[in-house]
DNA sequence: GCCTAGGTCCCGTCT
DNA sequence: AGACGGGGCCTAGGC
């Protein structure tokens, strides 16, 4: 099923990578390469050997030899092919991102397949199910928490739970499933801010940070503007 | 130079693999695949066609039928290959990550290569550009304005640039590079309210914040809190 | 070592 | 369409 061609002229590979992206295909090339960015940002990846993988959905990554995150990248498309002088794959990303060029001197091997099925993913452990386990068991919030509502909407945008406390005190919580940051206090102080507004004048409003855990700075932070941090985690996780 | 098999059983392509990656090149396995990560969150890959590249750092990475990020990778190592049921590609990313598994029920393309010079990239665009220009001409910021220090230290954290308005007032300017959204706003409040508590009790501090452009709630933000937004952009984007 | 900030962030979701 | 927030974010730099 997947077709290969090794050492091809780049006449001969313009015309595969073309032909194998017409019928849906997924194109992998391997060979030495240059490629520039030019937009907001301009970058320029010198002579390489790289992968450079052009996918149905008419996004290009060029990987090089290390990290998580390919060198160069363009999606938006649309992608073009050029063998004038090598092969050329051009790619414009739109406004915020630039134009790709990535022009090969020597392309080792090219490789054009069905990426039939390679989509389905499941995933667990996320803010979501963070959620579902606090609203299954509230009081991991802390003792008599009870939540009325999600996502509701204050000026400040919405609060991931409100509710009230065991003392019936109006009370607001933050969720994060990673170990939560200054950004999160500062958000969760922004809810506090704008319940008090929004609820009569002499109203008292709770904060709690509910997340694994939480950096220092951020402790202290909480602790300065009379906001709570609760530890939870999300279901499953290893550190439970 | 570039060593290329087609269609071999595990056991050939699991010592393909393990020799190319002791010789450190990259290797690119095309084939029918599913993955499990298993960590604080898990996800799990229905069978498909993909591509995984494993890198000389021992980064391993697996891209799907779409979109610029891989559909599953880890990195930390190290990476384990094994032949017994079908080939099985393993690593684990570490504690905040999770142990990743691929399994191969067929290789259609094994390549090793040698990722020369994949490495040197010059970038330009970025905030520390912005920097420099705002630097070189400060009246772009707003007419008067005289930069003092760069990082300047508070303790709510550092200041892009530090100085003093036409009228000899404290400034704090906040650089981004792309549109500004609300942690932007948040981040400067925070370095004006540091900076109101470092100097004496009834200083004056300005907070300002530099970027190509800002969101419409960020703007209410910065009015709200009595913060300015200077519009400038980075040197060189296409839009000045 | 942890923590913070920047990114062509990407990507989903909602207005 | 733009906009906002989450992420196994990744990655570089500072302490």
């Amino acid at each position: 099923m997947p077709r290969t061609l090794t050492d091809p002229t780049a006449d001969r590979a313009a015309a595969f990578a073309t032909d194998a992206a017409a019928d849906g295909l997924t194109v992998s090339l391997i060979g030495s390469c240059v490629a520039t960015l030019t937009g907001r940002s301009q970058r320029d990846l010198a002579a390489g050997v790289r992968t450079l993988l052009w996918k149905p959905d008419d996004t290009v990554v060029v990987h090089g030899a290390s990290g998580r995150d390919p060198d160069a990248w363009a999606s938006g498309g649309p992608v073009t092919v050029d063998a004038a002088d090598g092969l050329t794959v051009a790619c414009d990303g739109g406004h915020t991102a630039g134009a790709l060029r990535v022009r090969f001197d020597a392309v080792h091997t090219a490789t054009a397949f069905d990426a039939a099925g390679a989509d389905a993913t499941t995933v667990s452990g996320t803010e979501a199910a963070l959620k579902d386990r606090v609203l299954d068991t509230p009081d991991l919030v802390e003792p008599g928490f009870q939540p009325l509502a999600t996502e509701r909407d204050t000026p400040a945008g919405p609060i991931d739970i409100y509710g009230r406390d065991a003392d019936g005190t109006v009370t607001a919580v933050e969720l994060k499933n990673v170990r939560a940051g200054p950004a999160a206090a500062s958000q969760l102080q922004r809810y506090v801010a704008a319940l008090r507004r929004t609820l009569h004048a002499d109203a008292t409003v709770r904060g709690i940070l509910v997340a694994p855990a939480v950096t220092a700075k951020t402790r202290r932070l909480l602790a300065d503007r009379g906001l709570t941090f609760s530890p939870v985690s999300p279901p499953g996780s290893r550190d439970r």
